[in-house]
DNA sequence: CAGGCGTGGAA
DNA sequence: TTTCCAAGCCT
């Protein structure tokens, strides 16, 4: 690198850092910039993995609860996988509670209780990819990692004007941030920059003349700096339909749960068929529309008996009061069928 | 690499 | 209303 290269990164980093002291947000799981105290490397892990795809208002409270109820990672290492699987319930992509709970066990089993301080250490955990490895490691060891996300992807790639589609830009990316990552900070760095791209450089109407590093952005006077990064297009998603039993006695309700892999795995869930392409001819006591990530549900709620009607008769079941719903932990699907089920009761 | 895998908020 | 997409990981 010549040594213009090299103060040019420096000035990045110094900028980015500086507009960090000011600006950076107070999150739960987060250590102000500037305290000499490092955070806890088991409260940044689970932060990491919560925000998994997932945005900062939806995990707050689900990270509230679990470190309350679970404050180490031996307490977490010791919780039933019931109680872990419910706890999680409503905030999606239940493998990554399977592999919360997984990794927490490694980590009591094979580490002595202690995180591995550094990214291959880390990237050999359950649930944690590049991204969390470079992340926790900075963030909670101050290892100088190359952390980018989807946040960062996009900072980067209008910076330096990287007009390669994703996923294929991503290399290029991190070949461009390598070297703008400071010996000193690397954490606080990378959730500047994670912020950054947040608060200032949004997916649409970012707020250029608020950014640190606008001086030297190369995408600055484009005018379709929106359309940075390039993602590839997006498919359509197919209409599948769904029947699910309700089947009471004695003030409880049957629930079974789902297989450890595959949609909602894990999960606590009302029994039913398969979901398939054609719709069910029952017209049932209640019906919700749900879209997921690759296809669109529509779930119709239908009166079954014990146990012909549990078509998943392999599945393991428990009769829960009905008093007592909500704490079943039903994912959202689920939970939406019942309330248009009271709904229509009321 | 491409596809499976949840949810809710913003525009 | 529809579309986009948010601190990705696994196979």
């Amino acid at each position: 690198m010549t040594n213009g290269a090299a103060s040019a990164a420096r000035d990045f980093a110094h900028r980015l850092l500086a507009w960090y002291d000011r600006a950076a947000r107070r999150l739960p799981w987060r250590v102000p910039p500037g305290s000499s105290a490092m955070p806890d490397p088991y409260r940044v892990w689970m932060a990491e993995i919560m925000l998994q795809q997932t945005t900062v208002a939806a995990v707050a409270g689900y990270f509230e609860r679990f470190t309350a109820r679970w404050p180490t990672v031996a307490d977490l290492a010791a919780a039933d996988d019931a109680d872990v699987m419910a706890a999680w319930a409503g905030l999606g992509y239940y493998a990554r509670a399977r592999n919360l709970l997984a990794c927490a066990r490694a980590v009591v089993t094979e580490h002595r209780g202690r995180f591995p301080e550094t990214e291959a250490g880390l990237r050999a955990l359950p649930g944690v990819g590049d991204y969390t490895a470079a992340a926790v490691a900075a963030i909670a060891f101050g290892r100088p990692a190359v952390v980018v996300d989807a946040n960062i992807e996009r900072v980067i790639a209008r910076h330096r004007l990287i007009e390669t589609p994703l996923p294929a830009a991503k290399r290029e990316i991190k070949a461009a941030l390598a070297p703008l990552v400071p010996d000193d900070r690397p954490g606080d760095f990378a959730q500047g920059l994670m912020d950054l791209g947040a608060t200032i450089c949004t997916p649409r109407s970012p707020a250029c003349s608020l950014c640190p590093v606008m001086d030297d952005c190369r995408a600055r006077s484009c005018a379709d700096l929106e359309r940075l990064p390039v993602k590839p297009p997006k498919k359509a998603k197919p209409q599948r339909y769904g029947v699910a039993h309700w089947i009471e006695r004695d003030e409880r309700i049957w629930l079974i749960r789902r297989p450890a892999k595959g949609m909602l795995g894990g999960m606590r869930a009302l029994p039913g068929g398969e979901w398939c392409a054609t719709p069910p001819p029952e017209s049932g006591i209640a019906r919700v529309d749900h879209s997921f990530t690759h296809f669109d549900l529509r779930l119709t709620l239908v009166r079954g008996e014990w146990p012909d009607e549990a078509t998943d008769a392999a599945a393991e079941g428990e009769w829960w009061p009905l008093s007592a719903l909500d704490a079943a932990g039903l994912p959202t699907l689920y939970r939406k069928l019942i309330d248009r089920l009271r709904e229509v009761k009321e």
